[in-house]
DNA sequence: ACCTGAACACCGTTCAAGT
DNA sequence: ACCTGAACACCGTTCAAGT
């Protein structure tokens, strides 16, 4: 908490934690989670592999605070003039924009929910959960209920995003879809009606509409 | 599809896939996600860790191999005399007990949403959420909420059981807490509240109030 | 205090060679 | 057809040595 001395920068090129997130940030949005390695983020930085660890604990800590970063651009403070629900959904579509531009964050959210990023959701959830009249004994588990749609969604497009760079999601909705076609009809009758809608279904639509049902529960029980 | 000759086995300590996936549970079970290699496995089948190769196609085969094999135990079929309310809570259940038993079934269905063991839940919630009279253009984002609620627990659990092997769920709830305890009151008012309740909150209640919510949205909405 | 980069202790996977 | 196990091509992380 105590103010920095100046001598934080000393070159504008020193090594810093915020330059490292941001070089590997770069690097997580061109090639995907497999292309981050301390040797990649080390000769973007021109540095050793070893200099990193002075400034960040290990790589945990370092994708945790590459998708804080996102997240917290993305997660927009209350917005002032909606309505608790429309809050919650402008908030929903923030992290779902968030995802679908950086796949990665998908992977890293649904890979530790205790991390920060989550916590940054789950808060700005939480504060219009309380506006909506949610009884306080209900409130936990009702924020964690909709955020479970955001931990769904980024699954999601972690399973996409770990693919092989060349194939895009179309690719990867129309295999899971033929790989569906093919079971046995008797065993997997639901599955199969639902392949068909697959391969043009909407993840946008997908995830309001989850976020929405929730909201509709919320609403029918309190 | 074709039956198979009677050569399938010639001995009893043969190595077969089943046999590999028996091991390969026993391994995660005991030692968890890093307890898992191909060197570990091989030692413990007596065998080669390329010889594994010939069976199972990679890691990530094994392990949707391993999540398969638990869930197909765990997701009763339509349990027969129930109203499909208590149905989608009864498969929602069985798939929470599969993952506090073995935790890193939970990791490994949150890693990849459209592995057979998600697809085999989806198909459950699926026949249920018809039998509840939602109209099948709602059918599809209906079952994904649900399963929402699964996958949500399961990077919970996955999340727990990363920790390093002393540690319990306990310690890593209290280290939660406590880490939200420091956080900034008047940037994260919700979380800080919550985190009074979080020592000792009941991870099946949190659960099946996330289920009950939805399931009450999906009344709502019907 | 901060950086370097070789070295350590691992991985998953492949593949020539066996039976 | 199936198994063996050394070898390959990587990792994250550490640490003595530099500045």
């Amino acid at each position: 908490m105590a103010t920095r001395t100046q001598q934080t920068e000393r070159r504008g090129d020193a090594l810093s934690k915020p330059r490292i997130v941001e070089a590997a940030i770069e690097i997580l949005d061109s090639g995907g989670e497999a292309a981050l390695t301390f040797r990649a983020l080390a000769a973007r930085l021109a540095t050793g592999s070893g200099a990193i660890y002075w400034h960040v604990a290990d790589k945990q800590a370092l994708l945790a605070a590459a998708a804080d970063h996102i997240i917290a651009g993305a997660v927009i403070k209350a917005a002032s003039g909606l309505s608790p629900r429309e809050a919650i959904r402008t908030i929903a579509l923030g992290a779902f924009d968030a995802i679908d531009a950086h796949p990665w964050v998908g992977a890293q959210l649904s890979g530790d929910p205790w991390q920060y990023a989550v916590l940054r959701i789950l808060e700005a959830i939480g504060g219009q959960v309380q506006a909506l009249g949610v009884p306080e004994a209900a409130q936990f588990n009702t924020a964690t209920a909709l955020m479970n749609c955001i931990l769904g969604l980024a699954a999601q497009y972690a399973a996409a995003a770990r693919l092989p760079a060349n194939s895009d999601r179309l690719a990867l909705l129309a295999a899971v879809a033929a790989r569906w076609a093919q079971l046995d009809p008797k065993e997997h009758p639901f599955v199969l009606q639902m392949a068909k809608l697959l391969a043009d279904h909407d993840d946008r639509d997908q995830f309001l509409a989850g976020v929405d049902l929730v909201l509709a529960g919320i609403e029918a029980t309190t």
